[in-house]
RNA sequence: GGGAGAUUAGCUCAGUUGGUAGAGCAAUUCGUUUACACCGAAAAGGUCAGAGGUUCAAGUCCUCUAUCUCCCACCA
């Protein structure tokens, strides 16, 4: 009867099994619901936020994979037809720095090379990266179904992302602005304001006497670009001067300035007096919108001053700003200068300075899309773990600004419009043919810029889906969506956003937050401090299970989690237990199998099915909140500390005594609690409970993964 | 300038609805008991940041303070 003595070596070594279990599943055909038995009816779905496939998993992706399997199997497990679909994020922008540092290496620019040349050599390097990191999502037992696998460039997915263009288009809620945008000068692109980070600089404040004002400003070189200058309407000290014209001298000549009034401008700060350049900074603009004026633009989109400021033209603005201080100080037009310390926006990956320029772009009327994200939310629709990052979302939410969605990079989806070459209007691709004369008499051009990555990555939960036509729609809206929490404002509210604008429905009703995975002191992992973890070296060394279940336990959601290789180790450790307490149990229950029916038991044996019982309803319920690290702490004790140290010690001279009955009751009971453990520690440590199971006495047993969850007996 | 989180054993962290503190790792002592030394047994270790308050009862709820971390921010 027993076939298992000679499988079960000791000690538990995971590399033997995980690939041979993995491909188990894989043949079975249980990751898609489609070929669940019958009783799986009710979906329960998660769509994976498609990892980026430009590299391999980092220890987060480690998280999210092992969070998420842990829903996907209890789920499957209590016999909800479950489905977690994975996906690729080609993530534009991401990938287009990784490539082009690859190509800076090698002594290339991507300025040098045409369009389809460089889309092309991207697509290749992203689809052999891709292939390395599913390896990665196989390896930690992700149990998703690879059949129904997206990549956000799929063809079906850049027509239907393009399709929503439209029809935010024919809806009025996209359209092409000429405003300031977020402008990096090394990767000559506009940047979303999620995609900007500011750091904290220390700049000069310079007073400069402007005619018959003193202004404060951090940015002298723009001075060539001056079209006014703004005091408080309520500031007695400039009142009168309020509609007048003043003249205003700099190192090039003179300046006809209009002064104006706006409450904006802060009467305490500086001289209470500022200097107005609407094309180079974000409130001039507005300012000159409201007050009608006129924008001159002094910086290029290299960062260099133009030809409209003289001898400066071509300098950068770094060193043009010394020359025109000095130039200044000779003219005896600085009054003073002070340290100053204020936050800067910089490009997210490259540290350059942002320089706001206006420019032509494409944008998405936030307001009315916000407030529909936020009333789902205000009405229950959603619901947030940890439960602060409800209000976190409810904030950002409401105080949104017009998203720019145009990318000026080729690694993305097209934006299916045309542009007016001289006046820069745009209008829809199928509307519109290519070369067709505009109203203001000028040519219409194919718009070469593409979407911001997180445009399309925003519909994510649809397109994975197959949106609009796929049957697999069914599973929408899905049930949670689980990622990190530093995607709270990236992606989560656009991803509610398109849900309810394209479906009318919430795209998932749950949103779990897990932290961020640091190194062992907490410190955020980098590859310059040299503490990256990756959870291909650790799976390799203490197996995918291990892992899985280290991440979990002492981790609560939203917090950050400090990766101990140290913890993994013991966790490695616990592996180790289960599988010689089921050595110990299956070598000596031998005369029971998992189809014995229940014997006569002592009365200590139903004290212990009394704490099983206990154990399995706590565990339970720890499993349906999404308390995911009591669940699997309270498994780890049990097993260990109550089955393991207690239970089989207790039974050892039961085992090897004379009384029969008592030691088929003992053989009963040992068997039965290793069962209900084995099944509820799958979610956790899917391959060991799995290699396991398949070695249990059991009449036309199934795989682990299909069977039912324990219930208290 | 706003907001969130954290402050519990040497380190890293749990502690779900309030009921006289827990885990992993580390450290101590003992034990080669035929599942496991990737083990077992035993012991040690914390005025739960501080101060008030509510309560029969507070690590857990309320207020304030201190320190740290992170996020958001177009006062030049």
């Amino acid at each position: 009867m027993t076939a298992f003595p000679e499988k079960l070596n000791k000690p538990y070594e995971p590399a033997n099994t995980e690939a041979r279990i993995y491909k188990l599943w894989e043949e079975s055909g249980f990751f898609n619901p489609d070929n669940l038995p019958a009783r799986h009816q009710e979906p329960f779905t998660i769509v994976m936020p498609p990892p980026n496939a430009n590299g391999r998993l980092h220890a987060g992706h480690g998280l999210t994979i092992a969070l998420e399997d842990i829903m996907t199997r209890y789920q499957r497990m209590q016999g909800k037809k479950a489905l977690w679909v994975p996906g690729a994020d080609h993530a534009g922008f991401e990938t287009q720095v990784v490539y082009e540092k690859k190509l800076e290496k090698e002594g290339h620019s991507r300025f040098k090379m045409d369009r389809k040349e460089l889309y092309d050599e991207i697509m290749a390097f992203t689809l052999e990266s891709k292939k390395h990191m599913e390896a990665d999502v196989k390896a930690l037992g992700a149990s998703c179904d690879w059949s129904r696998e997206k990549f956000t460039l799929d063809p079906s997915v850049v027509s239907e992302v393009q399709e929503t263009f439209r029809k935010l288009y024919r809806d009025n809620l996209v359209y092409r602005g000429y405003r300031t945008v977020n402008w990096c000068t090394k990767h000559q692109t506009s940047l979303s304001d999620v995609e900007t980070e500011t750091v904290e600089k220390n700049d000069k404040l310079y007073y400069i006497k402007y005619g018959p004002f003193t202004v404060a400003t951090v940015r002298p070189e723009t001075i060539f670009g001056d079209v006014a200058i703004a005091v408080n309407p309520n500031d007695a000290r400039y009142k009168e001067f309020i509609g007048q014209t003043v003249e205003v001298q700099h190192p090039e000549g003179k300046l006809s300035l209009v002064v104006i009034g706006d409450e904006e401008v802060d009467p305490e700060f500086g001289t209470g007096a500022l200097k107005i350049t609407p094309a180079h900074d974000h409130n001039d603009f507005r300012m000159s919108e409201t007050h009608k004026l006129s924008r001159v633009e002094v910086i290029d989109q290299f960062g260099k001053l133009n030809d409209k400021t003289g001898k400066y033209a071509g300098m950068k603005v770094a060193e043009a700003r010394i020359k025109v201080v000095e130039d200044l100080q000779t003219l005896e037009l600085i009054e003073k200068i002070e340290d100053y310390a204020h936050a800067v926006p910089t490009c997210y990956k490259c540290d350059t300075t942002i320089e706001p320029r206006v420019m032509p772009q494409w944008f998405v009327k936030m307001a009315p899309l916000a407030k529909l994200a936020s009333d789902a939310v205000r009405d229950g629709k959603i619901k947030f773990i940890p439960d602060n990052f409800e209000k976190i979302f409810l904030y950002w939410m409401d105080n949104t600004m017009d998203w720019n969605i145009s990318r000026q990079i080729v690694w993305g989806i097209q934006i299916p419009a045309l542009v007016c070459r001289s006046c820069n209007v745009g209008v829809l691709y199928e509307e519109t043919i290519e070369g067709s004369e505009c109203n203001c008499g000028g040519t219409f051009v194919c718009d070469t810029d593409t979407f911001d990555t997180w445009f399309s990555s925003g519909q994510w939960p649809l397109l994975a889906l197959g949106y609009p036509k796929s049957q697999d729609l069914s599973f929408y809206p899905t049930d949670v969506m689980e990622t990190g929490r530093d995607l709270i404002f990236k992606w989560i509210p656009r991803m509610v956003i398109f849900g309810l604008y394209l479906k009318g429905e919430v795209p998932f009703r749950t949103v779990y937050l897990h932290g961020m995975v640091n190194d062992k002191h907490g410190k955020k992992m980098s590859k310059s401090k040299g503490n990256v973890v990756a959870p291909n070296e650790l799976t390799g060394k203490y197996g995918a299970d291990a892992l899985r279940i280290g991440l979990v336990i002492g981790n609560t959601p939203g917090n950050d989690i400090a990766l101990a290789e140290d913890k993994i180790k013991g966790y490695k450790h616990f592996c180790n237990k289960i599988w010689n307490a089921s050595r110990f149990v299956l070598t000596n229950t031998t005369g029971t199998t998992l189809d014995t029916p229940r014997p006569a038991l002592t009365p200590r044996d139903e004290e212990i099915l009394t704490e099983l019982n206990t154990a399995i309803i706590s565990i339970t319920a720890h499993y349906e909140n999404f308390r995911f690290h009591l669940a699997g702490e309270e498994l780890y004790h049990y097993f260990w500390n109550t089955f393991a140290d207690i239970i089989i010690e207790e039974m050892k001279p039961r085992l090897l005594g004379d009384d029969e009955v008592s030691k088929k009751a003992g053989e009963w009971v040992l068997l039965t609690i290793l069962v209900v453990n084995i099944k509820m520690l799958h979610p956790f440590i899917p391959f060991i409970t799995e290699e396991l199971w398949e070695m249990l006495p059991k009449e036309n047993k199934q795989l682990l993964i299909i069977e039912p969850w324990p219930k208290p007996f």
